[in-house]
DNA sequence: AAAATTGATATCCTAAAAGATATCTAATGG
DNA sequence: CCATTAGATATCTTTTAGGATATCAATTTT
C-alpha cells in the first residue's frame, strides 16, 4: 500500500473528531456501519472509492488527483487549515451535554 | 456514487494517455491487468483506495483529501497544468515515428 | 494486405470489502 | 453504583474487486 493510504487514514478521522461527531452519528449520516469507520479510521480494510467518497463527502472532504510537482503548493494551501475549521462545526461540543434528544436545563 | 467518482476515472485516463502510456504499458508499470485499468477509466468498477493509489503513484499523481471550502484553490492550481507535463515524459516519444502530433515542422 | 497494437469485454476463481449484529472495554455522567 | 456512550473487534453472509486469460473490433504500422 502506498503511502497516501496512511495519511488518508487518519485524515478522515481528524476530520471527523474536528466536526464533533462520533463514529456512530458519522454512521448515521453515511449509513456506513460504524464497526468499518473504525476498520477505516485504523486502516484495517483497503476501502472502496465509493466508500471513501462518501465519507469524505460528509467530512466536507473532497478527494482530488493532484500531479506530483503540484503537491506541495497544495500542502501549502489546506495545510493552513488542514481539516481545520472545515466548513462549519458542524456541532462545537456542548459543554453541557445535550446532543439532540437531551433538552437543555440550562442556557 | 459521489460526484468525485466521475472525475477521478476521467483524470486517471488523461494522465495516462499525457504520458503516452497504452493500458498495456500501464499494467506492465503496475501490475494492474489491462483489462481492470480499461474498467476502471470507465467507471465500471468500484476499485479500492490501495489500487487507486498505485495507479496515481505510476501516472505521477497524488490522492488528496481536500476541505471543500480549498478545493476552487487548489483547482486553481492544478487546473493550470491539471496532468500536463507531470515530472518526466516517462517515454521520450520518438520524434519521428509521430505518435501524437505531426507538428514536427516548427521547432 | 498482413501484422501488430490498443482498448473493451467475457469467464473463472479467489480474496476481501461490505452489511448486519453483537459484544467488550473504557470513559462519562446521572 | 448503574446507565450510557464511544471505539474496537468478532462472526456470518453476500457482493464484488482483483488476478489470470482469452478474444474481438478498430486502428495503426510495416
Amino acid at each position: 500500500m502506498a503511502y497516501a493510504a496512511e495519511t488518508i487514514a487518519p485524515r478522515l478521522k481528524k476530520a471527523r473528531e474536528q466536526k464533533g461527531l462520533s463514529q456512530r452519528a458519522l454512521s448515521a449520516k453515511t449509513g456506513i456501519p460504524q464497526a468499518k469507520i473504525s476498520k477505516i479510521e485504523n486502516g484495517v480494510i483497503d476501502l472502496r472509492l465509493s466508500t471513501l467518497i462518501e465519507l469524505a463527502r460528509n467530512l466536507d472532504l473532497d478527494l482530488m488527483l493532484v500531479p506530483r510537482k503540484s503537491v506541495p503548493a497544495v500542502q501549502a494551501i489546506i495545510g493552513s487549515d488542514a481539516g481545520g475549521g472545515s466548513s462549519q462545526p458542524d456541532q462545537i461540543k456542548p459543554a453541557y451535554s445535550l446532543d439532540d434528544d437531551e433538552e437543555r436545563d440550562d442556557v
